[in-house]
DNA sequence: TTTGCTATTCCACTAGAATGGATGAAAATA
DNA sequence: TATTTTCATCCATTCTAGTGGAATAGCAAA
């Protein structure tokens, strides 16, 4: 054995931290939600990076508890467990049933798409959607993620934290929208979320997707933290036509739902 | 040491099974999910029967994760990352858009509520919703569970297992219904569930809740297997008055979606 | 006050999990 | 066909993380 050989494999992968079973869960998981589509066992452990023994006894304990499913011989995919939790957690959400009560109502007013949104990690997530009335649709589905800068509520989301927390969820999720008018400098867009904060509003055009516009408004406890937003997405050309009547109804809407769950 | 006291420690307490971080992670969450509000780390260790050194530190971990969130200084609850998996796995299955088109369909036709079913285990998951034009509402929402033999959805997702394996699902999971119309017999269960799976249909009137009644149909992979229902929510009268009408349409669908989903 | 329950942290012990290989079979590619 | 890549299982070694207690508060009822 060379000497050398051993020292620079010492300091160039100098103490790869063991990981924990729940890691290995967890970046099993991620790496099927980012690859969108199923994958064999040995795959997953080359996407991640770990042993394939590890992976193997990990894949085998999910599927045994329903987090993990075949889809085919080899292929795995994300298990029905996973709904369990997910779909509850977005059921019993304390504001959810009086956000969705405000949302049918703010619909009956506007006739256009609202959208109720939550923030995990540096995500933007669709948690409830009443589509609007009129021939415009919007593509986004209950469940949809989008990076936070990408829209007038992944903003709000992110606009109780101190300036310098929101910067650097920013600096690590931040993307290039489809169209490229999504803002994606930090320092920028922390000052950005904090002032829409303020203010109790946002409005965006075109940033995500074409002609696609949006108004929104945080949903904020007791203590300010924002917990959701709720949003009217419309085409450009109608919010130029009522801007101003629509934010006030999103802004009410918000309200109506803060009032409540504050008791 | 007295080997008495040895040979009585190891027949008294046998070999308990020592459990693996994925398996206390689980049992906190359905700990949460059963329990259906907050609960503090001593609770959770007391409800799932663990020692509160493992489950303070497996808490801690799921914190870290994004798995758990505090609700309070003491209290936890379901994490915001939970979302991540649920509802990705609900999008990404792959019958999903197609079913989603079929149901407007449906609804455009009929004019009531539209669900799409899922199976976890030996509940029936919501999947998917578009509510009736009607005044006449359904309470549940996406995300909503009931035992497998409250509905007609349920009984259809055992269909295509072996009598011997559905039976048994049936007896872990039956209960009774609100309405104590829901057959709770595990052999009758799983007759009936074989039965309709066969005819391709299963019709329900108040199992569940008075004057609810449901027209479903299964979808199929190309194995047989029953991914998923199709069915119209109504009430009993409206069930009556058009009942034929209303099986023909709901048939076309699941059929409209499996031939999609088997190219 | 005492008593009893809830809540939290510490510690020694060790079962068993993660690791990093190695070894072949199967499948894909040339 | 030969060759490479993918897949799957095995093993010895390392050391994490689950276990069962004990210790310590805090709090409420008796």
């Amino acid at each position: 054995m060379d000497e050398n050989i051993v020292s620079k494999t010492l300091t160039e992968f100098p103490v790869r931290q063991r990981q924990t079973g729940l890691d290995r869960t967890l970046q099993v998981l991620d790496a099927l939600t980012e690859h969108e589509k199923p994958m064999s066992a040995y795959r997953i452990a080359r996407a991640i990076g770990a042993p394939s023994s590890t992976i193997y006894r990990t894949v085998e304990e999910m599927l045994k508890h329903g987090l993990l499913s075949r889809s085919s011989k080899r292929d795995l995919w994300l298990g029905p467990r996973l709904m369990r939790y997910g779909l509850l957690y977005r059921i019993k959400l304390d504001f959810f049933s009086e956000a969705r009560k405000e949302m049918e109502h703010l619909w009956q007013k506007t006739g256009e798409t609202i959208q109720i949104c939550g923030r995990d990690e540096g995500m933007m997530v669709v948690l409830a959607m009443i589509e609007g009335k009129g021939h415009f649709r919007v593509t986004s589905n209950v469940g949809t993620r989008v990076p936070l800068n990408w829209t007038a509520s992944g903003k709000l989301l992110l606009g109780h934290l101190p300036e310098q927390q929101a910067r650097e969820l920013f600096l690590s999720y931040a993307q290039p929208s489809p169209t490229g008018r999504a803002e994606t400098d930090p320092d920028l867009l922390a000052k950005q979320a904090k002032a829409d904060f303020a203010t109790g509003l946002s409005i965006q055009k075109s940033d995500s997707e074409y002609s696609v516009a949006c108004i929104a408004a945080p949903i904020r406890d007791r203590d300010n933290t924002c917990r959701a937003t709720i949003s009217i997405v419309l085409s450009e050309q109608q919010l130029d036509k009522k801007e101003t009547n629509l934010t006030a109804a999103v802004r009410e809407s918000a309200a109506a739902i803060e009032a409540r769950i504050r008791y």
